[in-house]
DNA sequence: CGCAAGATTGAATAACCTCAACAGCTGTGG
DNA sequence: CCACAGCTGTTGAGGTTATTCAATCTTGCG
């Protein structure tokens, strides 16, 4: 790893470390994995199910850990994270309520799994997840169905990520966050957790707020409460 | 749309029109769709699917329109397309023998499908589809997994697009092409196509492509057959 | 040959990043 | 209560990467 990094500095491919990776903090994953019991849940799936909670900042899962469990986001916010050899990240998702983990795995998670806030998750052993889903077809079809959407959604970043400018990233991004019917958004991450979904810098991402802000596209009471006052600007920014 | 577009003018988010829409084109879509016989394609589903023909650069379904077939590859190579307003572009995926088009689909198709090369397709009406893959467990299971790569892949192609730089995107993509236990690799599709699906210009691309051959890490007998001769350099590039 | 399309190369520019400083908030301890 | 440290977010200056614009080269084809 270090002599291929030395080599390619010889050869003009170098490249220096992301600011962000020097004030990002990943702390320490003491899963607590407290089982509670959980009544009422409708679905076949219930039974073999545990209801676990995290700490905002806990790892759930690491990349490259062997997956045996699949999760069910109960309540809370977690982020899928990827990450490159020299600790370059990217969130793939934000997973809130109803969002599944792990169902698109091979052996191993292809990426970690973190809680942003305080969350409640259901986990359920692999194995049994899908001999249960083979024996019920309905709950099949909602899984495929949940993927597809899921697909469509990587696809949909995809091009955000591939053709974007930031600030249309950011509009996006705003716009996804809006409650039917609301011009109130909260976001549960901080920035370099937005900037690490959309391809940006943390700096790159307060910049583009601060001009939204000083366009009067939006208002701030505080960093991750914000208020679209001209959706249509943002709408025409995001184009899609 | 036109206003829109006038109005970020004054506000300091406009965009002048990428250099590579200038150069590109868009042959029309006179679908041939010859049926042909196609006897001894092992599965349930040979019966209810046609064989169609597509030649070069023709259009085989459009983005927005309704999703009535689904599509698998039998032989030659597609591009799966998204378009922004102004007419940039993303390359989501690169279809081969084997891939399938249309199953992740809401009512209509989200990216458009296109022949890079002349094709064959397998073509299936969506609905006999579903009924029938509900009918059969292990051709569900099938898909089922067809699908979960396909969204691996996705996520794999958001870190690249996210936090990779254009040496590095090229570098996967260049060994993404290696056939097993072969250092030559062939490239069905132009460079817009490559710049398209990695997020930079035809520009950046030649470029790069152009430093790797000055570094001999690889040697081109014209633009679209390279073989790789110092592969340990772009695997140490690619990272991943 | 002459033309068209794709690919390459060069020079200048723009967008975003890096580095650095600072502001605001929160929790801790005296 | 205040001082302080630590962390997040913001802002400014300057640098780097990839883009834009433009010219040239290559290849295939009538």
């Amino acid at each position: 790893m270090a002599t291929a990094q030395a080599a390619l500095q010889t050869e003009g491919f170098q490249r220096a470390l992301p600011a962000s990776l020097r004030t990002r903090s990943y702390p320490a994953a003491h899963s607590t994995d407290a089982v509670v019991a959980m009544p009422g849940i409708a679905g076949p799936l219930q039974q073999l199910g545990q209801t676990v909670r995290y700490q905002r900042s806990e790892v759930v899962e690491d990349a490259g850990d062997p997956a045996e469990y699949v999760y069910k986001v109960v309540s809370g916010t977690l982020r899928a994270v990827r990450l490159l050899a020299d600790g370059r990240r990217h969130i793939a998702k934000f997973l809130t309520a109803g969002d599944y983990f792990g169902i698109a795995e091979g052996d191993d998670y292809s990426s970690g799994l973190e809680a942003i806030t305080d969350c409640t998750l259901m986990r359920y052993p692999r194995y049994k997840f899908q001999t249960t889903l083979e024996a019920d077809a309905a709950a099949g079809r909602q899984l495929f169905g949940h993927i597809c959407r899921q697909l469509e959604a990587s696809n949909h970043l995809l091009l955000l990520l591939g053709r974007k400018t930031a600030a249309e990233r950011l509009a996006s991004f705003l716009l996804s966050f809006r409650q039917h019917g609301s011009s109130e958004i909260c976001l549960p991450m901080c920035r370099s957790d937005i900037a690490d979904h959309l391809g940006l810098t943390i700096e790159t991402v307060s910049r583009v707020i601060t001009k939204f802000r000083q366009q009067r596209w939006i208002s701030m009471q505080d960093a991750s409460h914000i208020r679209v006052t001209a959706p249509d600007k943002l709408e025409a920014l995001a184009a899609n």
